[in-house]
DNA sequence: ATAGGGTTAG
């Protein structure tokens, strides 16, 4: 190794312990097999030994054309001890002997010890010139040091050198490179005479620090300019296209390279292929790789890029084989990290597997690109434990390691363990960006954490993501799935640009609350727009029909899909369909149905017509729903639950016994049933007769006030003593939801709605009781249970009596 | 004597 060696020439004996904490990255990314297979290769051309220089620099004249050879030589092949070794026996005071050294620490990866050199060629009076600096900045932007650049650039300045076009070259290329455009951009225009290379690196540091807009226009204006673009310039501008989903663009640039022949350069041809994947036209992406004389691996990943983009996942994968086949070539680790997602879409887990295995078997592990697509795959196919596996074995994660890993939990639903991951985040200093947000939202709309769901919102304020319609599109379901549809609303009116997306979420966020006209009136304002409805919309709308028992307008809805929309309704819409079938009681109209839809029906599908089935107490029907369900899903507790009820009220005890044996067999317990309201960001908690809340005594005289009415009528129509005894144990009265409401009214101010969440479905009991409290004390009361939200207000609920 | 390169996870 080197750098000791280097140290002590320089500093005698000057320890490395001294070095800065940036300095030892600087040199431990130097070392790094990825970073440095440039330097490693140089490194070890030929083992040097220390009597082959001593004998070189003995009896030899200080700076002869033969020092100067050697140095040079030791130089260039990145042997800077022995480079170093020749310096200390020259006459220092040329300014040629320093640049080559300087420029040989630079390539040798001794970034930091580049810059001191020059300190020190300034130190010693030699005076640099523009072949000094060029790389003395080039060691700045590697080492992303700002503060140490601007000094050099104070410096050309005063001495007249910060019109030298390589030294502004490589002045724009270091602003760029710490995300500065702003200052690349003045240097450029200061530049008296302009070169390619100028030109180059303002066009591919727009596009780095992803204005691919600008980078475009400058493109242009050189263009104007008439100079001819070369393949630099036509790589960074497609990649500028790509960002930007440019196809006209790129279509323009790829014409150009036609005509100047830069076409047949297989970089040009690589990045065309990936511009054309990027901006969604893989068949043109396929017609330019087809065309490309010699593939080599990174042609072969960007095709299989631009595949697996646009969803055509077996093409993607085939080429796995194909690429060994054809052109004899090893996949390596971006291959996988491109062939992964289409694992994940495909929930290909063997495949996924296997690829796993191969990277391991080759020594491509540890490396943070390809874990973290194996985090996302493993999230995808529903194998937690996997993800978990690799996420903890990770050397090294970045943001987007953990924003995989915190999707993973929640797309399977275990949304505390997101939550408790999305925590820990913070604590490793990571700060959250828009995917991080987008994939933490749906646990908190799953657990209506409207407080977290608020901060979430604020700190999206904060942190200026707001403009980002995709995460104002899931913050917006987030309030409405929190109960807070004002909120979601206000989101709406306040979006600058709205897109099908927000308009589609915008109306299921309306549906889920039982107000389907408002979200039909959404429907008509937004084709007013001149947008396109597509499948999702319809899903929206729909929906909407159902729970607000729009029968005719869902036909009309479900008919016009496809004539006026060109839509072939899916699975998904045959269940709103089926929805709104059982609304209307006409179980035969809804058995025909399910025989009509040449689907395979899926759990989703019988569950609309056991639900149906309840409502029409069908117990022959819902014994067939369910059974099919249970050979779909086994686990399904909700299903369990409702089959038993029904026998409970039809009075066949033996059936609920037998159902009791199932479950008490598969090891399905029943979820016991809770509400929750939260006041200011604090979750109370009540179950079933619970007296466990400090408050309790006045929740329980709340309860009496605002239910005595009931009680009373109750009690007249249906009075039996042996029922009362059953009753006192069971009561309804005493039920969660009815608790909740009345540590929520006393616990808000009158003129809010009371908000309670409920895990299992409210019952009627609780049901009549939330419009009556709604009435007597005349405040609103927004119940969100485990399939959909009940507004109660006047006496009446958003969900006309149907759930 | 001075230089820049295409494919990479959610």
């Amino acid at each position: 190794m080197a750098a000791p060696l280097v140290w002590r020439c320089i500093y005698g004996s000057y320890a490395p312990e001294n070095l800065s904490r940036k300095r030892m990255e600087a040199r431990n990314a130097a070392q790094a097999p990825e970073v440095s297979s440039k330097l490693r290769k140089k490194r070890s051309g030929k083992a040097t030994q220390t009597h082959e220089r001593t004998c070189l620099v003995r009896g030899v004249k200080p700076n002869s054309l033969t020092l100067l050879r050697a140095l040079k030589a030791f130089a260039d092949r990145g042997s800077m001890d022995d480079a170093l070794y020749v310096f200390e026996k020259m006459n220092r005071s040329e300014t040629y002997i320093w640049n080559v050294v300087i420029r040989g620490l630079f390539s040798s990866g001794l970034f930091q010890e580049a810059i001191e050199f020059y300190y020190k060629m300034e130190n010693e009076g030699v005076r640099s010139d523009n072949f000094t600096f060029p790389f003395v900045i080039k060691a700045c932007s590697e080492l992303l040091c700002l503060v140490e650049g601007q000094k050099i650039h104070a410096k050309l300045i005063k001495k007249g050198l910060d019109l030298d076009v390589y030294i502004c070259n490589f002045l724009i290329e270091f602003y760029a490179e710490l995300g500065l455009i702003e200052l690349a951009e003045k240097v450029f225009k200061g530049m008296d005479v302009k070169d390619m290379v100028s030109w180059n690196s303002m066009v591919s540091g727009y596009q780095a620090v992803g204005d691919g807009l600008s980078s475009l226009i400058c493109f242009r204006e050189m263009l104007d300019m008439r100079k001819k673009p070369d393949k630099f310039s036509m790589i960074s501008s497609l990649s500028a296209c790509s960002m930007e989903d440019f196809l006209r663009s790129g279509k323009e640039i790829h014409c150009q390279a036609i005509r100047s022949g830069l076409e047949l350069e297989i970089m040009v041809q690589t990045s065309l292929v990936d511009m054309y994947g990027k901006c969604g036209e893989v068949n043109y992406a396929d017609r330019v790789f087809s065309r490309i004389f010699s593939r080599n691996i990174v042609a072969w990943n960007a095709m299989i890029g631009a595949y697996s983009l646009n969803a055509h996942h077996l093409e993607s994968l085939s080429c796995l084989k194909r690429m060994q086949e054809e052109d004899n070539l090893i996949p390596d680790n971006v291959t996988m990290i491109n062939l992964l997602p289409s694992c994940s879409q495909l929930e290909a887990l063997l495949i996924g597997k296997s690829i796993h295995g191969y990277t391991i078997r080759r020594n491509h592990v540890p490396h943070i690109v390809l874990e973290t697509a194996l985090v996302d795959l493993y999230g995808k196919c529903g194998v937690l434990k996997l993800a978990e596996c690799v996420f903890g074995q990770m050397h090294e994660k970045n943001l987007v390691s953990w924003n995989a890993m915190i999707s993973a939990y929640v797309q399977n639903g275990r949304n505390g363990e997101a939550l408790d991951l999305f925590q820990d985040l913070w604590h490793v200093h990571h700060k959250p960006d828009a995917v991080t947000i987008a994939g933490i939202l749906p646990a908190y709309a799953d657990l209506a954490l409207i407080c977290e769901c608020k901060q979430v919102h604020a700190y999206i304020v904060k942190s200026e993501l707001v403009p980002n319609t995709f995460i104002s599109n899931s913050i917006m379901y987030t309030y409405a799935k929190c109960g807070d549809l004002q909120s979601a609303r206000k989101i709406f009116d306040h979006m600058i640009y709205k897109d099908v997306v927000s308009w589609n979420t915008i109306m299921m966020s309306y549906a889920i609350h039982g107000f389907g006209a408002t979200s039909i009136q959404f429907f008509s304002e937004m084709k007013e727009k001149g947008l396109e409805p597509n499948r999702s919309t319809f899903v929206s709308l729909l929906s909407s029909c159902s729970i607000s028992g729009l029968v005719d307008e869902g036909w009309e809805f479900f008919s016009s899909m496809k004539t006026q929309h060109g839509i072939d309704p899916g699975i998904e819409h045959f269940g709103c369909m089926l929805d709104l079938l059982g609304r209307t009681r006409n179980l035969d109209a809804a058995r025909h149905f399910v025989e009509e839809i040449h689907v395979v029906p899926t759990a989703r599908i019988w569950g609309s017509l056991l639900a149906a089935s309840r409502k029409s107490n069908d117990v022959v029907l819902a014994e067939l729903a369910a059974r099919e369900i249970f050979s779909l899903e086994h686990d399904n507790t909700g299903c369990y639950v409702l089959l038993a009820n029904m026998h409970a009220e039809a009075g066949r005890w033996e059936n609920v016994k037998r159902i009791k044996y199932v479950m008490e067999k598969n090891g399905i317990s029943k979820t016991i049933g809770c509400s929750t309201v939260e006041i200011s960001g604090k979750r109370h908690r009540f179950i079933n007769q619970d007296k466990s809340h400090t408050q309790k005594n006045t929740i329980y005289d709340v309860l009496d006030i605002v239910l005595r009415e009931d009680r009373y009528v109750h009690s007249l129509n249906k009075f039996r003593p042996e029922d009362l005894i059953k009753r006192r144990a069971k009561s309804p009265e005493t039920h969660s939801a009815k608790l909740a409401i009345c540590f929520g009214l006393i616990s808000t101010e009158v003129g809010n709605p009371v908000i309670v969440r409920k895990n299992t479905r409210i019952c009627e009991n609780c049901h009549n009781s939330g419009k009556k409290i709604s009435q007597f004390t005349k405040r609103e009361i927004i119940l969100r249970d485990s399939k959909m939200f009940h507004h109660f207000r006047d006496g009446s609920c958003s969900c006309r009596d149907y759930w």
